[in-house]
DNA sequence: TTTTAAATGAATGCATACACAAATGCATAC
DNA sequence: GTATGCATTTGTGTATGCATTCATTTAAAA
């Protein structure tokens, strides 16, 4: 993940430049949520005029990852956990159609097997224990679900929606007591999936889900944390 | 649904402006699928500069209503079959969602009223043949669905989608033999949700949508229509 | 006549300037 | 000390201008 102007994208328009930029501050949490930066300053920041700012802005906005307050400049959009919430039950929705979707395909192994080998990923990271390594993988499951589905206009809003929940979804990560659930429940969404058999796909994947969402609202009223 | 700058809306942005009427010119059909329009066209057109049309489209694009080509300005983005697939069954996930959160919330007959009309004013247009007022109160339905189920992102997903898809619903409607089906269908699950009883709302909701999307698709074959 | 190269015009991406409005700072009055 | 009014500063929204690039047209060569 590049984190500013890189010079391996002299391809790259200078609007496209800076939304890569804010995008990737935000999700690394450089801007964390309320942060507020006035576009001149971003502008001075980033080496450009204040209109290729002004455009990257709108695109982030468009995104819910922003808000553009006059005279306040860019606000990064901090989730209320209502807001976590309703996006993560959209994510749900749509999860469980690409779920329906990929098995509908009748994938065979190989290509299933990025999926299985992020399934290995998150089971030999919990057996070291190794959050950081655990997420990545669980992020790579998220991303082929949705990639391998076939439907590229619901991989798009999954896209846009964990981009909105990334942030938080990594401090709750840190704030759950285990992974071991979760980490036996995509293994047996997984299984089901290879097995083919759609009613299991869809009894497993909600209750993960259910449990996940529930784990999620009960750490962000346990730590009072107002926003994420 | 205004058309122009509408001397009603002073207060409104530049940008404000120039989006909504473009936005309406895309979903009326005045800019047809595939339309090239150059933004200092738009700009003198619309009586303001370049710049307030830039935002606006990047705007637009970002809700994938158009495209933005070099040097020949924004494309309406026309939706060749697959993409109506797509978005649809995005549809379908967030509305059954939207159905289940629905019925978690016990709405009361007052709050389920508007939609009850809507079901009410969709069966008299059946039975005047309205095909508009028909139209009309099924985009009722929808959007009532979407903004009565509590989930507020949720509800700007599916803005979104149905108005990526509204003008080609619009033209499949005019295609589609009758619509008593689907009339029938909407009653049933209406019925439902008002009984409160989550397996037939969604095993008729999943029913409808699976009808409805085959038989758009077997339109769009029948009269080979590339995009719409 | 056809193909290739050069010229031209115009659209985009971006920088800069301007007008306006809101926020801030300072002075004064109570 | 606090509130109010005014002047100044500053940020946004927008218009305009400039440089670059690309598509089309024109001219030259084969």
């Amino acid at each position: 993940m590049n984190d500013s102007l890189a010079e391996n994208e002299v391809s790259l328009s200078r609007v496209e430049k800076v939304y890569r930029t804010i995008r990737n501050n935000i999700l690394s949490n450089q801007y964390p949520p309320g942060h507020q930066v006035l576009e001149p300053e971003l502008a001075r920041q980033l080496g450009v005029s204040r209109t290729p700012v002004r455009e990257a802005l709108i695109r982030l906005e468009a995104e819910k990852l922003i808000e553009l307050i006059p005279r306040r400049g860019m606000r990064v959009l901090p989730l209320v956990p209502k807001d976590y919430l309703q996006i993560s039950q959209a994510i749900s929705a749509l999860e469980e159609k690409a779920l329906h979707l990929l098995l509908s395909l009748n994938p065979g192994r190989d290509v299933l097997q990025p999926m299985a080998d992020a399934v290995r990923e998150m089971d030999e990271a919990m057996q070291t224990n190794d959050l950081v390594a655990w997420a990545e993988a669980d992020e790579k499951f998220h991303r082929l679900l949705a990639s391998l589905c076939g439907n590229e206009r619901l991989n798009l809003l999954l896209e846009m929606l964990r981009a909105q929940t990334y942030r938080a979804r990594l401090i709750l990560l840190k704030l759950r007591p285990n992974l071991e659930a979760s980490n036996q429940s995509q293994k047996e969404i997984f299984q089901a999936v290879v097995n083919g058999d759609v009613e299991a796909v869809e009894g497993l994947y909600r209750s993960h889900r259910q449990r996940v969402l529930s784990e999620a609202m009960a750490l962000l009223e346990k730590y009072s944390l107002p926003h994420i």
